[in-house]
Order: C-alpha cells, then sequence, then structure tokens
DNA sequence: GTTGCAACCTAAAACTACGT
DNA sequence: ACGTAGTTTTAGGTTGCAAC
C-alpha cells in the first residue's frame, strides 16, 4: 500500500499509518462530496467550484449532487407526508364505503381537492386513529416500506408530524415529571382522565406538542410544574386512592399535585414560558372545581396578564415565527383569553385584555386532533353500557368557544365600561352578535350530531354567557323591543338545565367539566330569582329542586357544586319562609362572586324588594339611589323599569 | 480510464456504567 | 430493578488510493 511513499518521511501531513504500516487517510483529506465527475472517476476531488480535477481535464461540467445526508432528510420528510396522506385516504375510503356522503366525497375528489380539504369540510371525521393499537400502526409502517413507488405527494397543510395516533394515547415515564410518589401508570390514568374530559374546554394546551415532549423528556412544552397542575385537574375525576392527598377524604382530591405544583411555581417565579401560562390556567381550573373561586380568578388573571407581557396575544402578525411555535401560542393564548372572558362574565367585571385590544388571529390549523376518536374513559369502571365513541372534533369546540369569548368580551365592555351609558341598541347589537354565533354553528357541533362532553358544554356555556348577560337588566325592560330580559333568562336557564339532564344520561355526573356546577348555580338562581314563590310556591321549588339535585350529584366530586347548592338551598328557604336560618357565608359567596346575578335578580330593583326585606343591603341601596337619579336618563338609552 | 476495496462518515441500535 | 447518559457496535453509505 506504500507504493507511491518509498519512506517515511515521503508520507505527507495528515496521512498516518496503521498498525501494520497500512496508510491510513488523516480526516482532512476527505472531501465531504465529491463532484459528479470525481466520483465517476473515483478520483480525489477538492470540493472546490470548480475542482482542481475538473479543470485540468480542460473544463469538465463540474456539478455537486446533494450529499446523502440531505437526501435521508428530505426522505423522511417524503415519508412522513406519505404516512399523513395514507391516513387520510383511509379515511375517505372509509367514509365512501360507509355510504356517508359518498357523492359528495367523489365529486370534490374529481374536482381534485386536496384530501385535506375534504376531510376538514366534511366536519373532520375520525379515522381509526383512537382505536389504533401499535401493532396496527406498526403495520401501517411496514406496508408504508413495502410501497416504493416513490409516488411524490402534494404537501398537505398538517404541521410538521406529531405522535403517532396510538401514541397520542401513551404517556410513558410519567414520574420523571414529578417528585410525588406516584407510579407511570396512575400518573398516565389521571392524564388520560384531565385529557378525555377537561382538555379541549379553556385549556390552552396543544396536545400533540405536550404528548411529544411528555415522552421523549424535552421541556420546551412540557414541564414539572405543567404536568403536576394536570395531575391536580385528573385528580378531580379520578375515583383511586392515589388521586387523593387524603385517601379517605374526597375533598382532597389532587391537592398534592396542586400544592407541589404551587411549590413549583414560587420557584420558577419570574419566568416567562409558555408552560407556566399553561399551568397557571391548570391551577385556575383545579380551583374553580374545589370551589375556591377567588383562587380560581387570580390564577385566570394571572395566567393572562402573563400571557400578553410575552406577547402571546400578538404572535399573528409575525411571520418568522416557526407554524409549531405559533401554534402553541396562539393555543395558549386563546385558552387564557376564553378563561378570562368566563370569569369575568361571572364576576360582572372588565376583562384583562383592553377593548380594542389588538391579539392574535384564532388557530386556523386543521390539526389531526380532530380527526382523533374521542372515547369516554373512565380508569377500570365498566364503561356505559352506549357506544360513545364519535368524533372529538376539538378544535371545532375550541374555535367556537374562542369566537363566543370574542363576543362576551366585548359585550362585557358594552356592560361595565360605563354602565350610564349603557344603551339597548348596543346591547341588543350584542345580543344579536350572540344569536347569529349559535346559528352558525358548525355542523358537527349541532346537537344530535355530537354529543361529546365538550360539544355539550359549547351550548351550556352559550346559554351561561345568555344568563349572565341578561341578569343585569332583568329588572329592566326594552322601549323598542318585545324582548324581556328576565324571559331570556329563564329560557336560557331551562336549556341550560335540559342540557345538563342530557349529559347527565348520557354521560353521569361523574365526571363533568369543573365550570358545570357554575352554570348550573346560574340557572338555579335565575329560576328562583324569575319565580314569585308567594304566587307560584310549587313552581318555584320544583324548578330549583331540578338544579339543587343536580348540584347535589356533583358535590361529592366538585367542591364548587357543594357551595353552590347551599346557596339555592340557603335562597330556596328564604324564598319561602320568613324566619329560615340563613347562611350568612353563603349569601357572601354570592354577592362577591355573582354580580351579575346580584344586580338583577336577588335584589330586585324595586323600592320594595320581593323576596323577603333586605333593603338594609348597601347594595341594594347603591342600586335603588342609582335608579331614581338614572330614571330618565334609562329612558334615554332605551331602558324602563319593568315593574 | 476502470474498478476493487480500504478508509471513512453518519445515524441508529446495542451495550454498559452508574445513580436512584 | 429500573431509567438515564455515555460509549461502542453495526449498517449503510461515500470517498478516493492504487492496481490493472
Amino acid at each position: 500500500m506504500l507504493t507511491n511513499f518509498s519512506t517515511r518521511a515521503d508520507i505527507p501531513e495528515g496521512y498516518h499509518l496503521g498498525p501494520n504500516m497500512r496508510r491510513r487517510r488523516g480526516p482532512a483529506f476527505i472531501t465531504k462530496t465529491a463532484c459528479t465527475e470525481c466520483r465517476k472517476g473515483r478520483a480525489k476531488c477538492d470540493g472546490q467550484q470548480p475542482c482542481a480535477r475538473c479543470t485540468s481535464k480542460g473544463g469538465l461540467k463540474c456539478e455537486y449532487n446533494l450529499s446523502v445526508h440531505v437526501r435521508k432528510e428530505e426522505m423522511r420528510q417524503e415519508i412522513n407526508e406519505l404516512r399523513t396522506h395514507y391516513q387520510m385516504s383511509e379515511k375517505i375510503f372509509e367514509l365512501l364505503t360507509s355510504g356517508d356522503q359518498a357523492n359528495l366525497i367523489v365529486s370534490k375528489l374529481q374536482q381534485k381537492e386536496p384530501l385535506g380539504e375534504i376531510l376538514e369540510q366534511l366536519g373532520g371525521h375520525s379515522p381509526a386513529g383512537a382505536s389504533l393499537t401499535a401493532a396496527s400502526s406498526s403495520r401501517r409502517r411496514e406496508s408504508l416500506r413495502s410501497d416504493d413507488t416513490g409516488v411524490a405527494q402534494s404537501k398537505t397543510e398538517y404541521l410538521s408530524p406529531g405522535p403517532d395516533e396510538s401514541e397520542m394515547y401513551c404517556f410513558e415515564n410519567g414520574s420523571r415529571w414529578t417528585k410525588l410518589p406516584l407510579g407511570d401508570t396512575v400518573i398516565e390514568h389521571l392524564l388520560l382522565l384531565y385529557f378525555c374530559w377537561e382538555y379541549p374546554i379553556f385549556s390552552g394546551i396543544s396536545k400533540r406538542h405536550f404528548v411529544r415532549d411528555f415522552n421523549s423528556g424535552h421541556d420546551r412544552y412540557c414541564s414539572p410544574l405543567l404536568v403536576n397542575a394536570m395531575l391536580a385537574v385528573g385528580c378531580r375525576f379520578s375515583d383511586q386512592v392515589e388521586a387523593r392527598m387524603d385517601p379517605n377524604d374526597g375533598d382532597t382530591a389532587g391537592m398534592h399535585c396542586y400544592l407541589e405544583a404551587e411549590r413549583l411555581l414560587s420557584i420558577c417565579r419570574g419566568e416567562r414560558s409558555v408552560t407556566v401560562i399553561q399551568a397557571m390556567s391548570l391551577l385556575s381550573t383545579w380551583n374553580s372545581s374545589r370551589g375556591d373561586y377567588k383562587r380560581a380568578r387570580f390564577y385566570a388573571g394571572q395566567a393572562i396578564r402573563l400571557a400578553v407581557e410575552v406577547g402571546l396575544h400578538l404572535d399573528g402578525d409575525v411571520d418568522e415565527v416557526p407554524d409549531d411555535v405559533r401554534e402553541v401560542r396562539n393555543t395558549t393564548f386563546w385558552g387564557v383569553f376564553m378563561l378570562d372572558q368566563a370569569w369575568s362574565l361571572a364576576t360582572g367585571c372588565l376583562p384583562h385584555i383592553s377593548q380594542e385590544g389588538i391579539w392574535t388571529k384564532e388557530p386556523t390549523v386543521f390539526d389531526k386532533d380532530e380527526l382523533r376518536e374521542w372515547i369516554p374513559y373512565a380508569g377500570d369502571e365498566i364503561p356505559h353500557g352506549l357506544d360513545l365513541r364519535q368524533p372529538s372534533n376539538v378544535r371545532a369546540v375550541y374555535k367556537s368557544l374562542c369566537g363566543l369569548s370574542t363576543i362576551i368580551h366585548s359585550t362585557l365592555y358594552v356592560m361595565y365600561a360605563d354602565t350610564d351609558s349603557l344603551t339597548a341598541r348596543e346591547f341588543l347589537d350584542q345580543y344579536t352578535r350572540m344569536l347569529n354565533w349559535y346559528s352558525t354553528l358548525p355542523e358537527v357541533l349541532r346537537l344530535g350530531e355530537n354529543s361529546t362532553p365538550s360539544v355539550l358544554f359549547v351550548h351550556m356555556y352559550y346559554y351561561f354567557s345568555i344568563i349572565l348577560t341578561f341578569c343585569p337588566l332583568a329588572n329592566l325592560r326594552f322601549l323598542d323591543s318585545k324582548i324581556s330580559a328576565l324571559e331570556v333568562c329563564t329560557d336560557a336557564a331551562n336549556a341550560a338545565v335540559t342540557l345538563v339532564r342530557s349529559y347527565e344520561s348520557l354521560h353521569g355526573l361523574r365526571r363533568t367539566p369543573c365550570f358545570l356546577p357554575y352554570i348550573v348555580f346560574a340557572s338555579g338562581i335565575v329560576h328562583l330569582g324569575s319565580l314569585d314563590p308567594k304566587i307560584n310556591p310549587v313552581e318555584t321549588m320544583t324548578q330549583s329542586a331540578q338544579e339543587v339535585a343536580i348540584l347535589q350529584l356533583m358535590s361529592l366530586y366538585h367542591g364548587s357544586s357543594k357551595r353552590a347548592c347551599r346557596i339555592l338551598l340557603n335562597r330556596a328557604l328564604r324564598t319561602n319562609s320568613t324566619d329560615a336560618n340563613l347562611d350568612k357565608d353563603a349569601e357572601e359567596d354570592t354577592s362577591s362572586l355573582w354580580k351579575p346575578l346580584v344586580m338583577g335578580l336577588i335584589w330586585p330593583l324595586a323600592d320594595t324588594p320581593r323576596h323577603g326585606s333586605i333593603s338594609d343591603d348597601p347594595t341594594v341601596i347603591r342600586r335603588l339611589s342609582i335608579a331614581a337619579t338614572y330614571q330618565e336618563k334609562l329612558k334615554n338609552n332605551g331602558f324602563e323599569r319593568a315593574m
């Protein structure tokens, strides 16, 4: 091998000799990519453009092909694109063979519409995604490998590949994310509960990003703080003893995880990351389930403030932000935005985002989450008799709640920015927007089409927002409209309770979204306030008994429900007995949280209150004085007193 | 100029040491 | 026993020396 080097001294720099005097090349001599001509002649190429060899050969065409590593990367991308395309094709075939909208699909295929768009227009029917087993998933991969047609597919509108379908339901090595002595199985159980029953509502979490980082151990979209907060919420849905801090006390469900999350939050004070914001919204959710609405409101407020400080509300206009990052930031912002509107609505306060606030566009990405099936998960419990598997439609739910929250946002400004200048016209315009929103709900969210907890929640939350919007005006009439605020409230309360009953018959009341007790409570208050017990004692009791019964059932798992139940009973007793033993704490609860209800129904805007004597209440005095002073103004603004 | 094959590169899989 | 991080091995590829 040393034929060209007669002595060791002849060996040029960069070469070294192996143990048996074989020539070895130093790394400096290897050109990373040789040109096509040098490759053809297996000759040394210096990597220049043109290279010395091509020049010396009289100007050969010196070209460089992509290196194998670049080509590998391209191939990986192509595999992912093919995989996505394959799954979508399968879904289309499934829909075609089921006969469901077959003609429509064929006509769209003939028009050469991309598969992704067709599926989106069809409302994101689920592929067999959720029920995919690891084996079938690997079979899919195998069949992809063996399919060597090499047909380049057009790019879909999906973002970069997330976890596989089966992996979206798999949470591995969870114990690395928490110091609590919970096993991986328990952690997975709690996370599955969270994602099944609470996740689509106000969460602000991009599941696929979270799952990917959770399983791979990366801390970009997952963190111990976020996981512990999520576990705390998951515990509210679990009956396992590990879910409780005190195994004998159901009220302590998730308390250990919550305390751990608060400890981690105190350590990372000042950290401004998406996971901190997401964790705060979960801590708010946990507190709302528990009934500590002051803390719930506090964390919701902290989350939206931090989101604005970090600039999550501005990402829609920043082109250089990668799609993945933008998606997570958008989702997070809208999650905390929705949460803030919910609490502002309940408490009758202005939201934390300014009236003309410019914020990021609603997420428009067609995400595979939409296609996944929703399967009721309850751990070891024997599943409900009905087969409730159906498309999750989480993105449709999310987008619809975003839309409704935007309307609520502007409605809150109309109502509370300057109460003196509230006009009937402005108010009814907002109401019209709400009605339009409801009438243009996507097909897949219509009642009867889909009955997942989150879809039912969309409807219930709509009626809740109607109640909370109209309640403050329950004592007024609109001069130029036949609409009665009290009637609208009562109808909305009836509809909300009917929906809760449907929820109960489909899913039971063991696992309900943490905000549900608040909706039931608002309906109960409306029923109590809208009926005069002296005139309709039986009807009053019957109506309110419905809400009390629902709240009692939920009170085993939601502390908020227990409190709400107490307040309703307290008010029901008051309306039916002059010497009822009143619960002062309950009264305080109502007046501090439920300002809109207090303003309109509980303490009516009349000189003599309808329900008992509470004229010494400072709220009433203030309202009465406002009423007297602004009687004329009311008329100018399009209202009149209803009583 | 052609071409066998050693040298080399990179990614992924398998292995190993170590801490809990 | 288990998970993690670092190391080694393996597989699949390219480069380019040197014999022909």
